[in-house]
DNA sequence: ACGTTTGCGCTTTAGC
DNA sequence: GCTAAAGCGCAAACGT
């Protein structure tokens, strides 16, 4: 017979607090992946909808000076 | 002046949809974070918590082939 | 007394393979960030000179097709 | 007509001493993926490989105790 | 069905 | 110590 003491009990109530939480994310990527799928069977391109979700995450003015950046770099390579 | 056609609104639907998904995976992970802390200032591992929950997620029988054999190989190398 | 059969032997023969690899691929790993510090000091920028060697990895008009598309979608947000 | 400048010269210099590396370390991978796949024909199990690869990565006590406190969390759950 | 390739989440490490 | 990035491994999707 197993007697599960107090510290086992406290152990499992937090792991099974972070399943949970676990089993909420994978809903969601779920979700996200249902309307990646849906952008897509409209035309879009997920690829370049995920380059731009990754774009706006960032501050303006960050964004626009690291670009800045890249492209003086690919002007050295001649990259248009 | 900028004219957003609807297939710029329709794209900009999809983004915030999916912007939307990712902010509250975000919180979600917040959450998951903050119990792995309260666990280990309650003294628990989180790196054993994170291997248990990894663990479970596997079908019993398959998880205990796959630790079998682990084993096996681990005898080869007197790995106890 | 642990006897090692034949097997065992070509087990771990293959894993010494993998691990001497893996060394030699931990080896040029530090290279690299050896590189990558020793720019940085000149005043150059790691994170866009990353960008560069990624872009550069692309067929030239592969990756034109996919900045096009992906300032198009970034016009429908008015990001420049 | 495009004039590279000494710090353009500089910079490719170091891109192209990073794309030098890179490739090998792609074929040091390509030779370990190389090496798996024969150790898959010939019978192993490259999961359970990997494992012992990154067990034996690893101070022998350091996972040994870490094993254990794996193996009080799983009894916890009465993971065998 | 096979391996190959791509994307994704997790882990670990590096840089601030 | 904390955020960010890079490597790793898994799983799904693709085409062969």
């Amino acid at each position: 017979m197993t007697i599960s003491n107090s510290a086992d009990e406290q152990l499992k109530l937090f792991i099974s607090r972070v399943e949970s939480v676990n089993s909420e994310i994978t809903l969601l990527q779920d979700d996200r992946k249902d309307i990646f799928a849906e952008a897509k069977a409209n035309g879009y391109d997920p690829r370049a909808m995920r380059e731009i979700i990754r774009l706006r995450k960032l501050d303006p003015q960050v964004r626009q000076e690291r670009q800045s950046l890249v492209e003086t770099y690919m002007a050295a390579f001649g990259m248009e």
